[in-house]
RNA sequence: GCGGGCGUCGCCAAGUGGUUAAGGCAGCGGCUUGUGGCGCCGCCAUUCGGGGGUUCGAAUCCCCUCGCUCGCCCCA
């Protein structure tokens, strides 16, 4: 057998440069977003204890019972690459005391991992940007998250975007419904899929967003969460719904909208696009009121949200281009070379993009590629100019002069010491101060 | 974990049993020993993801395996 191609892990991706400006373009924009709004950004590790994930995110979800990328270390702790960002958040902020000195704005961006098959939109590896509220328990900190998340996406000018909003009132609600809930459907067992049935013991409520459409029909006649909630938990959404109009944030209620993290409480919601295959949210989050404690906290109130960039990057489409040089930088012979990679740098020094050619091809060849890149203006040294302490500017990539034979057009020599200068007046468009020739 | 599709040069891609595996892009060399976007010429896969089998003969048929991809479950 040949020698074994040694290739990423599955579900591990690697970002080449033309799509690394699109990352970028994202990242500085949710940077500005949350510095904007006062929020401040954590970054955490990305190896945790297992017992964090096991305990904060649930035993009975499908991210902790079968999608952890977990393994033991050398002193065979298990350790767990974290699957997502909010347990590390509320650790960090639980081990730093960050809860007693009030309410904490924080942001993150970085990778998760989940053990699963990759498909459209799903990586092992793959990038989120979360925000999280903490100990801040009105409503209006709901709506405060969810437009945060709403703009940035607006901003990055993504299109065809639905805000999908839910409650689920407070634990004692829930348990509630859960038990009419698990009742009702009790006596259907007949009519459930098979999946559905297995929840019914595991997670009821996730049997609500079940995607066969038998159990679907069912559910239209099965009791409502919404109808069971306490008046409090009902006033709070509708609430929150009122503020959502007040910013103009259009939004659909999402009766069947059950996160699959056990510490939710209250709002969740989900921003969805059309344009994404099966993996339709972009951003999911909610209210987490019960989490902190449940880490070993005091009490604390949270909110926050994730959106996965890679989805993020999908939906922006294949905008990806790489940053044209402004000048490139031709070459040729031996004294010339070592001008160039010096007159490179003082370029490069003045701010300039510069592309310094390697090659030692001829001209020719150095020209066609200084055009393939896009350049806009060739530095062109030779023999004769390293020896005159002299280079030769020439415009790239021009059309021809229509109706004149002037398909090879003029070049200046400048000194050495007024490159930079006259660089930098031709690209800022000073075409009639051209250097006069010497 | 379970289904469907696919795997021929760095990239795109023809070929579906018969002697030397099209073509395009990119790359390299030349026409033009220092001047470009075009053009022309030449070079660029003893080999078709890997292994085994059938056959006089396989990239083409069969089996196994690896990988990619889309979907289910669930989520970002």
């Amino acid at each position: 057998m040949a020698l074994e191609r040694l290739q990423a892990l599955r579900g591990m991706v690697d970002l080449l440069p033309q799509q690394t400006m699109v990352w970028q373009q994202v990242e500085e924009q949710a940077r500005q977003h949350f510095q904007r709004a006062g929020v401040g950004e954590i970054r955490t590790p990305l190896l945790e204890a297992t017992a964090l994930f096991a305990r904060g995110i649930g035993e009975a979800t499908d991210v902790v019972g079968k999608e952890m990328y977990s393994f033991r270390d050398r002193g065979q702790r298990s350790c767990t690459l974290r699957p997502e960002g909010t347990a590390s958040v509320v650790r960090a902020a639980i081990q730093h005391g960050l809860l007693g000195q009030g309410p904490q704005r924080l942001w993150y961006m970085g990778p998760m991992f989940r053990y699963e098959r990759p498909q459209a939109g799903r990586q092992r590896q793959f990038h989120q940007i979360g925000l999280e509220l903490l100990a801040i328990a009105n409503e209006r900190s709901d709506v405060e998250a969810m437009a945060m998340a709403w703009d940035l996406l607006d901003d990055l000018g993504i299109q065809g975007l639905q805000l999908q909003i839910n409650t689920l009132g407070t634990p004692e609600d829930r348990r509630c419904y859960r038990e009419q809930l698990v009742g009702w459907l009790e006596q259907r067992m007949d009519q459930l899929d098979p999946d559905s049935q297995q929840r019914l013991a595991t997670n009821p409520l996730r049997i609500l967003d079940s995607k066969n459409q038998a159990t679907q029909d069912l559910l239209k006649e099965a009791p409502q969460l919404l109808g069971t909630l306490g008046k409090e938990s009902r006033g709070r959404f509708e609430r929150v719904c009122q503020l959502l109009q007040a910013l103009d944030i259009p939004f659909v209620i999402q009766p069947q909208l059950v996160r699959g993290l056990d510490y939710y409480t209250h709002t969740a919601f989900e921003i969805t696009s059309d344009q994404l295959g099966a993996q339709a949210t972009v951003c999911g989050g909610g209210r987490y009121d019960g989490l902190v404690a449940m880490l070993g906290g005091p009490p604390t109130a949270g909110m926050g949200w994730a959106m996965g960039i890679e989805r993020l990057v999908l939906l922006l489409g294949q905008q990806s281009r790489t940053t044209a040089p402004q000048v490139v930088v031709l070459n040729r012979g031996d004294a010339a070379q070592e001008r160039a990679l010096v007159l490179a740098r003082q370029l490069r020094r003045a701010n300039l993009r510069v592309e310094l050619d390697l090659s030692g091809a001829t001209f020719a060849r150095q020209f066609k590629r200084a055009d393939r890149l896009g350049g806009r203006l060739a530095v062109i040294i030779g023999e004769q100019e390293a020896q005159a302490g002299a280079v030769k500017l020439k415009w790239l990539h021009q059309a021809p002069h229509p109706g004149s034979e002037m398909s090879r057009r003029e070049e200046w020599t400048v000194s050495d010491r007024d490159l930079c200068r006259t660089v930098e007046r031709l690209l800022a468009g000073e075409h009639q101060a051209e250097p006069t020739p010497v």
